[in-house]
DNA sequence: CGTGCTGTTGAGGACGATCAATGACGGTGG
DNA sequence: CCACCGTCATTGATCGTCCTCAACAGCACG
């Protein structure tokens, strides 16, 4: 995606606005008629579970739009709901809107299919984690992947900025565990010891201990940078 | 999609083959220039693990495209393999030829980048199985789903024709312990109590135990059907 | 100064992995 | 036709990981 593709899709971002953290940006039952962009913060799509628990299935940074599949798919599975995990600000584009752009525009249509064949390789190594990985190698790689995804985006900060119920809710474990699998990490010398909030020392380790291998996610090219551009718009 | 789409890909459709079960379609590390369509048989999308174990990401039923990912990506994840799990019949189409068809419609586009979305779906239900869910759920799930997908291609037996290693490998379980699943099954009177096959008696306990919600499933309309196009243009 | 959320620690128990061995079946070659 | 082999299905026993329940400390909030 170029920078014209870019310009246009911009023109269209109406009703930017800030969440709080914790607050809903979807709701699990409504329908909008757009489609919602994080400008600012971290978001991500969870559902909620039968004993009240919150299953994350993904992330959302700046750059990101976090509901683009129920534009796409008619009978939308509305279950699944978007909360803001830090302060954000979003702004939404119209369906219809959308429709325009697409229609005579096939390398953004591209860039979105992009992003949601993304989405689904995210979602396939979570899913091998899920399943043969310890909770050492589930957690490492969730770090990873935010680490990732914040450097996608320009950001190189070593804070990853979820609490570990967080990481509870996206890697599938019990809040105790992560807390164990957490404190495993700090005396590897992995992560730092402060006890608010996580901070990533050894990166190198965390990425073997993760057997992460970032090549499934080739993000900067793709799906973010364009936040820059973004912002500068609405000034 | 609507069926003149249809007929434009039809014509594009390439060097049809068979592949036994088993086998591979794709191995990990080919890049082709062409994409798969499964016209018969059932096969997954899959990677090998580092103990030689395999996991198992998505099947891939007639009418579905089981690499069109290659073609999105830039940078492929190249560690995953398609391989044929009952004997297949697959057709290629080369991306030279899909990029001109998709220039000029939209419409078609969209259905791709559609089944897309509906794979992540999948894979979202499945990784919400993943951990949270006893092996019960999960397993009842799995079946679930192939014979919701099974109905999607107008298909309605009661037959799942995995073996018991598939579905331990897809569903994240170690194969004793889906033995011992599906026994506990069979014991409930849902599956039938022939060895060879699996069987599905009751299928509305099976939904009950998995707390299956097809909605996340709307298939029917999407991704296939289109098959029956296919096989009568080959003719 | 309570209230609530996040983080921390302990103990017990369940679920599923692993190892090991056997039976059933189909295919292949002698 | 039968012996051999590989794959799938089955069963038993042991063990480890992770969940659950429960309680408490620190911190921000009103």
């Amino acid at each position: 995606m170029n920078n014209d593709e870019l310009e246009v899709l911009v023109q269209f971002v109406k009703h930017q606005k800030r969440v709080s953290a914790g607050a809903d940006i979807n709701r699990a039952a409504e329908s909008p008629k757009y489609s919602t962009l994080v400008l600012e913060g971290i978001a991500c799509s969870y559902k909620r579970l039968a004993g009240g628990g919150r299953q994350i299935y993904s992330f959302h940074y700046p750059g990101d739009f976090c509901d683009l599949y129920r534009y796409v798919l008619p009978e939308r599975d509305k279950t699944i709901a978007v909360q803001a995990l830090s302060d954000c600000s979003v702004a939404t584009v119209d369906y219809s809107d959308i429709e325009q752009l697409l229609a005579g525009r096939p390398k953004l249509a591209q860039a979105l299919w992009r992003a949601s064949v993304m989405e689904a390789s995210i979602l396939r190594q979570r899913l091998s984690n899920a399943r043969r990985g310890s909770a050492l190698q589930r957690v490492a790689d969730l770090l990873c992947e935010q680490l990732a995804r914040h450097e996608a985006i320009g950001v190189c900060s070593r804070h990853v900025p979820l609490s570990q119920v967080d990481i509870a809710d996206a890697a599938g474990l019990s809040i105790v565990h992560v807390n164990r699998t957490i404190q495993t990490l700090r005396n590897l010398n992995v992560l730092g010891k402060t006890r608010q909030a996580i901070e990533v020392i050894d990166r190198k380790e965390l990425g073997r201990i993760a057997q992460f291998n970032g090549r499934y996610l080739n993000m900067p090219q793709l799906v973010s940078n364009w936040t820059v551009h973004m912002e500068e718009a609405e000034k």
